[in-house]
DNA sequence: TGACAAATCAAACAAATGTTTTAAACTATT
DNA sequence: AATAGTTTAAAACATTTGTTTGATTTGTCA
């Protein structure tokens, strides 16, 4: 690589982050390019130049931040060879948790834009689900079905679902929970705390399932 | 109320269906007034001349969604009197999964632009939080507590959110249960098997705090 | 009916914004 | 050092969009 596509890559680079922070603030249509360009210290053209217009800036930047976000938090974190499947849940949800509500060096905008993203979808989230979701998803349903091997396929979808939806919440309905008095921050162990509650709470759940065909 | 006053309201109301539909298809941002007012077949004047312009034409969309989205599936819907715990978490489950998932004739914005507020939140929905919101999480939490007396403040709290995170996800998660190959429309049986589902994996994740103080 | 207010309408206004253009600066290769 | 290709910069462009204006119509009441 030259030093040419060096420079190349730090512009690019300065401008992904800039958006990613920019988008996540303002969502697509509020966000402008000027003021990305401003935060990347990079001139108004430079989008167009180096990622053909705004869209297509957004597109690449959804897509690095989701890829970030589960390389930084891998959903086996910690667990040694063998796990229980209790264990593995409490993981997949710990790592799922900290996806989110971890506040990262980065400034962790990409939560924020992937949650915009799910409710508000474009272009960019078939790449998304592709990529990221539809693994992380079967992998918990691998999960689910060591802890409920009698349970149909259909009910092992619910039930992964039921234990995503709770994970979830914390992270879409934040704006909400911040007005109802909750907590704007999460701290390490309050992260840890939550993840014990859901673990703790699915498990009991899928007792019903246990042990009886569908 | 005079003639002239009825006229006034007919296109107010309109306006009101009119911007409820662009704003959940669009967005705030991306809606525009003169479609608004093409569909409410209406002059682009108006909105500024019946409302005082885009911002709170929307702040007004919002908070007469949310209301008319609670009155049409109250939470308590089909209970008889003294009914139990059990049955009153049914009944709210189900309200709460008809609000989002259901059909109804008016082409159910309602819901879509609830998601939208919720995820990038405006002034607007400070004032569905107080009005809507906060009364159905404190019913929810008082049906819990009926369930779980022995539990602290705290977690009754986060069971509650528990409950709430499962039905949301069927909302909020919508765009990408579709494209991981879920189903794109709920018939009426289809929702209260949802609501069932739910509301026994619920009770059963419960019975972790059941007669144990915290 | 006639006057007054409310409502509607077509047209214009002003601001913001994504994109394009054209020239300058920079880098690497010969 | 010269040149060709790449990247950056400032300015202008074209379009969209919320809002305002002033005239016109509609409805009500004396």
């Amino acid at each position: 690589m030259t030093s040419t596509q060096i420079t190349h890559e730090t512009t690019r680079k300065r401008l992904l982050e800039a958006a990613g922070q920019v988008f996540a603030q303002h969502g697509f249509e509020k966000a402008t390019v000027r003021e990305i360009c401003r935060k990347a210290n990079a001139n108004v053209a430079s989008v167009n130049y180096h990622f053909g217009g705004k869209e297509d800036l957004y597109a690449e930047v959804v897509a690095y931040g989701a890829q970030q976000s589960v390389e930084a938090f891998p959903p086996d974190r910690g667990l040694g060879p063998n796990p229980l499947p209790e264990a593995e849940l409490n993981a997949f949800i710990h790592s799922f948790l900290c996806r989110f509500l971890k506040k990262n060096q980065r400034g962790s905008w990409y939560s924020t834009l992937c949650a915009r993203e799910i409710v508000l979808p474009t272009r960019a989230l078939d790449r998304v689900v592709r990529e990221v979701i539809r693994p992380l998803s079967d992998r918990l349903e691998a999960i689910v079905r060591r802890l409920v091997p009698r349970a149909s396929k259909l009910e092992v979808g619910r039930c992964a679902r039921s234990i995503v939806g709770q994970c979830l919440f914390y992270h879409h309905g934040r704006p909400v929970i911040e007005r109802m008095g909750g907590p704007k921050k999460y701290a390490d162990a309050d992260i840890r705390r939550l993840a014990d509650h859901i673990a703790r709470f699915s498990l009991q759940g899928l007792r019903g399932w246990k042990g009886r065909a569908a």
